[in-house]
DNA sequence: CTTGACTTTGGAGTAGACTCCAGGGTTTAT
DNA sequence: ATAAACCCTGGAGTCTACTCCAAAGTCAAG
């Protein structure tokens, strides 16, 4: 189970990178093929191998994912690169704030949902306000003020 | 203030929604035929009317959609009722919370790219550190943390 | 040395979420 | 009253992001 070898330098082949991020060895080469997660280096018989590196890239990847980001985004995030010597800079500054700008709309919007499902839950069987009745929608239409304004 | 069984006032046909919404019409109608979003009623003709209300639902769709929840899963979010007075109410909170922790997990995701692009910026230009080169899986190791723990 | 788990490539298939017709009927502005 | 602009249905096509082979080479244990 556990590899032996010290000779590794901790390099893995893609099993163990699929067990360790959680998908299958078939996504790893369908992102390789997209560009977004190349190993390392391959051993004599051709066999991916891969650093520590890319298992923090392939969480990076997935962390992404699930918050929304297409592959071509994040294939974007992964591109970004600050090296302040070169003209670029400005360039790059620019592209990544409107990363940020977007990332804090997305928060935003969760943020909206969250209070409306908040809403939701303190609607059932808790409150004493006489609501008998509630959906998500009516609960973002109450929004933050007309409703309690009980704070945790 | 109290709004009647007929808001028929302002009914409006499908282009006028999907103009509303910045969505095609053809897309309205893949989510009707999904079951998201079904016009309040129909004309003599069979056009498609939508009131206030569907203009609301197709917002919170597109809102939920932007940070990354599947059309099924927002079906699910949109289906989501406390009725006080039923038996059901328990179950219903217990997804309602479900629903909350996954918001409140890609929250906390999107926090942590949004920091990781904040030091990318600001390591850029503006900065006084030697740093010399950066990109987003660097800024998210410097992060939180320092370092991950590789477990094995 | 054999067995079985692992890896390679390439290519086909699938689910989700649209997107784009074709061939018709309806509404509206001039 | 007629053309432009809108709407209808049904079905095919597209794009993304996988997922699943097949055929063959590699490696570790017994």
């Amino acid at each position: 189970m556990v590899s032996n070898g010290s000779e590794c330098r901790r390099l893995v082949k893609i099993g163990t990178l699929a067990q360790l991020a959680g998908v299958s060895t078939d996504t790893l080469r369908f992102y390789e093929k997209n560009g977004l997660l190349a190993p390392c280096s391959r051993n004599a018989a051709g066999y991916r191998l891969y650093s520590a590196r890319e298992v923090q890239r392939i969480r990076f990847i997935l962390s992404a994912k699930s918050v929304g980001f297409t592959l071509k985004e994040i294939h974007e995030l992964l591109a970004l690169e600050v090296r302040r010597e070169q003209a670029s800079c400005e360039d790059v500054k620019q592209l990544v704030d409107e990363k940020i700008s977007v990332v804090r709309q997305r928060i935003a919007e969760l943020q909206r949902i969250q209070g409306s499902l908040q809403i939701l839950s303190d609607a059932c069987c808790g409150g004493d306000e006489p609501a008998s009745h509630c959906t998500i929608l009516e609960a973002l239409n109450a929004g933050p003020d007309e409703r309690l304004a009980t704070e945790e």
